[in-house]
DNA sequence: CTCGATATTTAGGCAGGCCTAAATCCGAGT
DNA sequence: ACTCGGATTTAGGCCTGCCTAAATATCGAG
């Protein structure tokens, strides 16, 4: 059990590639390099290099020039860093006063030297939550993930009501911007309108109605548990 | 204000040397580069070699063959870090589950980590500590530290009553022997006798009287509030 | 004052991780 | 089938930060 805990010691920098490199591969899906060059801010040839030592230590297999996919031992430190990275941020916020859009760069650095211990007392505080600040799924320490289903708020039908159950957005001034119209999880929205041609969206939020653009519409992630 | 946060990013590396040879002249007196070889676990001609960029740097004077000394950045940013370590080992005790024995390690990975905002809230969800579980003064964020006078027990005149202070011991298995004699930071104690020739000492903590061997009772540090 | 032990520095090397410039591959369009 | 542009990899370089081996400075003892 546990497979997540007592790996052998990464540096921050694989720790970062990988995890990149699992966002970036849903379902098992190769990533390329000069997506992965993109999401870590490095140029193409830094993310070859490290692509190689990777691969040679096992992480990751690589077809040149088609892209790279995680092995399991990479999936798995790569599911260590997401569940560190969301517990931090689900403490920081519980605990600490820190708001969902100022988290992110805090748990960026605390994931990278916390230990397993500290992790896991910092669940055990929380009352092992299931999702973080975002509503982005905890892994569990053995780990498994599980993604509950959902449709953006910008799919939702008319008239329909719903759970917000996500918000996939980094952005701090989005972030803000969302609390601000009380579009957080947990929030239940009923959608009054939606325009054609990827058009504004009328939701109701506890009474208030607000018009989203429909970018913004599409992080807003609702549940599907529909009618009981 | 605040001197202490804000400086310009220094390396992990640099943060330890830095920490290290403030720790190593506490009044001034120039450390050594086998000193600080030894206290940071690195070879000599690898200190050797960090202290040219560090006084590049202008965080520390180097007289060749004679030792190196902080300068007023260099001693500020060493503070810093001080603040940090002990900070974090409060919040650690206090909030998830630490004991004095543990935390040094977990402590010594966050500082590089932290923030200085989430720093300052630890310090206050901590209510402003003065000092550390060891005893060890917290460093104001404006860089003042007061050091409060105290005695080794070992010095304590026989008869003489006074309370732990701090805990000058790093080694788990030291700390752990003398928590369970109950000789913590904040303990009264008694000392009932003292053998001659760097012999025993016998103390009465609590109601208990425990023989403690010279080297253990000098790192247990008295308050000297003389009767008032 | 000189010698030798010890401390320190210099010289040279290596791994991690990043970069730019140059070579190479791939695949789309004609 | 060929070619051209974009993606990718290779080549080569730099900085940090560590190492060992060798050179050099210092200091105490005789």
């Amino acid at each position: 059990m546990n497979a997540l805990a007592d790996q052998p010691a990464l540096t921050r920098s694989v720790e970062d590639y990988l995890k990149a490199i699992y966002r970036l591969s849903p379902e098992g899906r190769p990533a390329s390099t000069s997506e992965i060059a993109n999401l870590l801010e490095l140029s193409a040839p830094s993310v070859s290099g490290m692509v190689k030592r990777l691969s040679e230590l096992g992480l990751l297999e690589h077809v040149p020039y088609k892209g790279v996919q995680l092995t399991e031992a990479g999936r798995l430190a790569a599911l260590r860093m997401v569940r560190r990275h969301r517990l931090i941020e689900a403490y920081l916020v519980q605990f600490l006063g820190y708001s969902w859009d100022t988290v992110h760069p805090e748990a960026e650095r605390l994931e990278h030297a916390v230990s397993d211990t500290l992790v896991e007392r910092m669940a055990a505080a929380l009352g092992h939550p299931a999702a973080d600040p975002h509503g982005d799924p905890i892994p569990e320490a053995d780990g498994s993930i599980r993604e509950p289903a959902s449709i953006p708020l910008s799919d939702l039908p008319v008239g329909e009501t719903a759970a917000i159950v996500r918000v996939n957005e980094s952005e701090p001034e989005r972030l803000r911007y969302l609390a601000s119209l009380g579009l957080t999880p947990g929030a239940v929205v009923t959608l009054c309108d939606r325009q054609p041609f990827g058009g504004p969206v009328t939701v109701d939020a506890g009474g208030e109605r607000h018009v989203l653009g429909h970018p913004l519409a599409d992080v807003v992630l609702c549940g599907t548990a529909h009618h009981g």
